[in-house]
DNA sequence: CTGCGCCTGTGAAACGCGTCACACAGCGTC
DNA sequence: GACGCTGTGTGACGCGTTTCACAGGCGCAG
């Protein structure tokens, strides 16, 4: 897939006459990074947007010693790293590829000129970012609400609609997904998580094996949301 | 003030050419409020922006049986209500008038007009939004990782350097601020709050008196804060 | 094959905070 | 002035989660 291809599938540049597209394919640069790479670390200035091509990206906020909270988990055809660029403050989080892949880089100063230029982008990014934060709204909703099973059993709906695969019978969620990793995306332990999805293996609505997770029964997951 | 003075202290429509000034102006209308009186309910559709002249609005999430997120709080200048118009979806928070005032309404398709046609207010919007998310964001980390005594001090800190005013000996937050009231900003209850502060008093840091709170100390606060 | 590191499974103990149940003080109202 | 409402102060108790400590399994590097 050529970069063009994927901008016309990044919601963001989704209404692009041919020619601006052309234009924004010309000021992309294309970089590779490792599993495990940061993309950019909180502090950093803020240089540049970032489109996922193949691959993964996790943006997360670190707390001490090791602990984290994953804010947003991306894949191809997604985008990152806006905010610092819209408001000119450093990152406010890290960004790190959790997958080996390839991101589109484009360089602040061409984002914010596309963004004065063509009105269709920014109402696009504004369209996004609204949708991005009730997101997190509902994130703070549930810190304070709900119990971390709760809290699990969201997460699991939202990953099955989101990057979910069917097989298996079930819809599959991974490779590459540990406790650990689901832990810091609802704010609770590995531990904690661990019961609460033995508890759901236990029902027969999940199957969980090193790194994959098969969700059997999505409908009977959300019923238990109220 | 006339609504054209408080629209160019809005940063939204800050650097806007007189001439737009007056063409929005006209399409806005202005709404009383009382205190406790909503604005909008969650579910509702999104039909206007609203910028608040005078008095004070909180946005919220309701839990169950009476309990509360507040999202933000507002007050003259600042705007709320975008979310819905940008996205199309529905309303996902309430908003409540917390003390009366006006409120200036801009309907919904005036908005997005002025947003397609006007790049300098899309990307004043992007920039708010932006900082926004950062608050939230925090909230997020907040609620994963500190307890209630770290995120009340920071709450402190923050109306001391967004609502308070100098005075008594420190920084003044209030009047109608109840202990219920900071409890639902930072996802803890009333009772916790209440200990808190009492804490925070002993130590000579804080007054509180009905609705009214002095801090004697800001830059204390902050030093607890890591 | 052997070791070593990452991931998973499990339980006991500690702790923070919410829940509940009060007492009391200011303030507006009839 | 008596009442009720709303906000504050406080302690006992319980529950959900984290913390800690450890045991096993699988996969990969040497």
């Amino acid at each position: 897939m050529t970069p063009e291809e994927l901008l016309v599938r990044c919601p963001l540049f989704a209404d692009l006459p041919a020619s601006q597209l052309e234009k924004l394919a010309a000021l992309l640069r294309r970089r590779r990074y490792r599993a495990g790479e940061p993309v950019f670390r909180e502090g950093d200035p803020g240089t540049a947007l970032y489109v996922v091509e193949t691959g993964e990206v996790k943006v997360l906020l670190g707390g001490s010693e090791g602990k984290e909270v994953v804010l947003a988990l991306l894949g191809p055809g997604e985008f990152f790293g806006e905010l610092a660029l819209l408001d000119g403050e450093p990152r406010s989080a890290d960004a790190v590829a959790t997958a080996a892949g390839e991101l589109l880089v484009l360089p602040r100063e061409d984002f914010l000129r596309f963004l004065r230029e063509v009105p269709a982008v920014a109402v696009n990014l504004l369209a996004s970012l609204s949708r991005r934060f009730r997101r997190t709204d509902r994130l703070v909703h549930d810190a304070a609400f709900s119990d971390v099973r709760t809290r699990v059993t969201r997460l699991l709906v939202e990953l099955a609609e989101t990057r979910g695969k069917p097989g298996q019978g079930g819809v599959v969620i991974g490779p590459r997904l540990t406790q650990g990793d689901l832990a810091s995306m609802v704010g609770a332990t590995r531990e904690s998580i661990n019961k609460c999805l033995r508890s759901y293996t236990a029902q027969g609505l999940v199957r969980h094996e090193r790194g994959r997770l098969v969700l059997l029964n999505v409908d009977r997951l959300r019923a238990q949301l109220v």
